[in-house]
DNA sequence: GTTGCGATGTATCGGTCCGATACATCGCGG
DNA sequence: CCGCGATGTATCGGACCGATACATCGCAAC
């Protein structure tokens, strides 16, 4: 999931470590805590050893770049590579249902300015149907184990249920919006020109 | 946090592995999937090496215990010890700010029935405390930093500063019951020393 | 009966992510 | 020039998950 929301980032302009840490933290900061830097790091290597990111020297505001590498200052900055992207695509194709709890949609969701509207909608509707499940889930226990629980116990169900159902209106706003072609709320995507990313229409599992 | 969310459930009655899962995910399912079980075993196995559990024969309904060990059939019945229920009470001691993110919050919350009035408070008041610092700092992207995100991020936001609004007003409730002494919502309950009701009907295999 | 099969149950392995910690460098005031 | 807090990179052990393997039980079909 991390591996998706760091090539996510990096599609925007590339970033060094910390950077990218703050960026998440503020996209991200209505799902998860701020990423751990014993995963950042490790993370990164690991994507650039697969080749969907590349080092490359700091550009200073003056122009031109400094030399590259770690050598002259400690940050080290990365550019995501063409693999990368394709990479990040794949892993929107590939989302299934288990992506579906609610780190992996939020993090989806989150990215989905660079989601066709196909892979958008399919995504809403399965973390609706997987908030249905929970939801009766929850109002079976509220229903037939209620009696075998205590008053905290069933507190707790009442509230993460109240939750459920909430999350599902919100959900079928959304799909709704998403299928008369609207945006959220308010705003229109005026967003500098999306370049339109050659690699799009990739809605195919191999 | 696991570890605390077994240690309280063999409080109530042994059980063995599989039985384990499912009372967690009866009691826990408002907050967190079940638990996996390659989570689950390690766990039980530390726990006994510690000291906290101890492998015990299954019990009959008949009356007997049938033999010890994992001998006769596969299941491995566990046992909650002193130092167990004593490392229980500790895990509750500790539990400081770090502990109150949404996970660990939920699964302390769900064993307030085992839990003295003064720990419940505070433990209520420092999710609050964690909440609003969240809410915070949601507001804060959202009117500082909104113009730098797409729609689909900030409804995402909003999303999550709705939801933080709303269980921060979910335990205002709670701390003011506490408070007056009252549980939520009606039921009735005396802690300590187990409920009268003979802990679970073991659900049943002659 | 015995054979076959789905539900029950225990267990391991590799991988992701976190929390604590260490350490090097930069920017800046004294 | 020194010291010190911000910034920034990095490692390590541990918690937890998902997939998988395998053994046994209960039961029904033959």
């Amino acid at each position: 999931m991390l591996e998706f929301a760091i090539l996510g980032l990096l599609q925007e302009s590339p970033m060094h470590g910390y950077e990218l840490r703050k960026e998440l933290a503020a996209k991200l900061g209505s799902i998860r805590a701020a990423i751990s830097f014993g995963t950042l790091y490790p993370t990164l290597r690991r994507l650039q050893a697969a080749g969907y990111l590349t080092e490359t020297g700091e550009a200073v505001p003056g122009g031109a770049e400094v030399p590259p590498l770690t050598t002259r200052r400690g940050r080290v900055v990365y550019k995501i590579t063409a693999e990368g992207k394709e990479r990040f695509a794949d892993l929107i194709a590939q989302a299934g249902p288990e992506t579906y709890d609610d780190a992996g949609f939020g993090v989806h969701f989150a990215f989905f300015a660079r989601t066709d509207q196909a892979t958008r909608l399919r995504i809403l509707e399965g973390r609706r149907r997987k908030v249905e499940e929970r939801r009766e889930s929850l109002r079976d226990v509220l229903g037939r184990a209620a009696e075998r629980l205590d008053a905290y116990t069933l507190e707790l169900q009442r509230h993460g249920l109240d939750a459920c159902e909430r999350e599902v209106r919100w959900l079928e706003e959304l799909i709704a919006n998403e299928r008369s072609g609207r945006l959220p709320a308010d705003r229109q995507e005026t967003e500098e020109d999306r370049p339109p990313e050659p690699g799009y229409p990739r809605e195919e599992r191999p």
